[in-house]
DNA sequence: GACATAATGACAACCGGTTGTCTATTTGGT
DNA sequence: ACCAAATAGACAACCGGTTGTCATTATGTC
């Protein structure tokens, strides 16, 4: 810590404005890829959430799923039930949390999605080895397990 | 485009959730990280873009050396500008564009966070090797800059 | 110099997300 | 079974950012 080592620094600090600039170009990008699919990249996160849980969830269980806050969930639930892609199911256990699932509508917009994506994320691919996707892969981890640690 | 090479695009599908996360992390990170100082990840960035600048600058161009809005750096300029960290100098060549620059208060106040930031991102980097993560943020960029093609 | 065009700031509306409050429900401990 | 604590949804306010409009100022072309 009080050997500052610049470089190390540096490079950590270079990573992290790659990070914002990326995940800003990603969000834009999102948005016009699913805009043909009426959706954005908001409520594509939240279709996939769903997708990959297998089984309707409640909101608290999608937010957790997502990483983000159940209000913030909440907000995007009611806009996908307004469109018909999700459907509320009684819940046994909560009287007032239903479970939210894909409509079959939902989830053909969702596959339809994620077979584009994964071309695409092929092509970006392509120009790289898996192996150095998978590299930068665990450094982000690894940064990220380094942040959470210190959130105590 | 027709080999989808589900590897390589699931390494980078796991790349770009990876980068949605890390975001939202170092942005509550930075928001606790600068509290002390009275600033915020996004006064924080303003800040650095016109410090790293070297000399004042309009709204539109620390906006564009933001990459982001220029509305968007007008509201934080703003709120920089009642905190006394901004002070706007005429600017000879633009009659309602004035120049902004740190004021010492806020030239400090950035010293100060950019200190604790640089300790922060060596300790954070430590772990790892200096190659690694420059690896990883040359793999960023050539994500960034394939996105970027696609923008036409 | 006159005039169309671009740039700029103010203002307002919206998006996605967070936080806080309130009420209703669920839970867990006794 | 009772009761305190946690959980959940609705609602509202805010943050940071984007988009759009409008009036004013610069720019460039003739």
């Amino acid at each position: 810590m009080l050997e500052t080592a610049p470089d190390r620094s540096q490079a950590v600090s270079d990573l992290t404005l790659q990070i914002f600039q990326l995940n800003s170009q990603l969000l834009a990008w999102g948005d016009r890829f699913v805009a043909p699919d009426g959706l954005t990249s908001a409520r594509w996160q939240m279709l996939g959430a769903i997708a990959l849980a297998g089984a309707p969830q409640t909101a608290p269980q999608i937010a957790a799923r997502m990483g983000t806050t159940r209000q913030g969930a909440q907000k995007q639930i009611r806009l996908l039930l307004e469109d018909g892609l999700l459907a509320a199911h009684e819940n046994a256990a909560h009287m007032r949390s239903p479970l939210y699932g894909l409509t079959p509508q939902g989830a053909a917009v969702y596959e339809r999605v994620r077979a584009r994506w994964q071309a695409q994320a092929a092509a970006w691919g392509a120009e790289l080895s898996v192996r150095d996707w998978q590299a930068a892969a665990r450094v982000l981890r690894h940064l990220s397990a380094e942040i959470a640690a210190q959130e105590q």
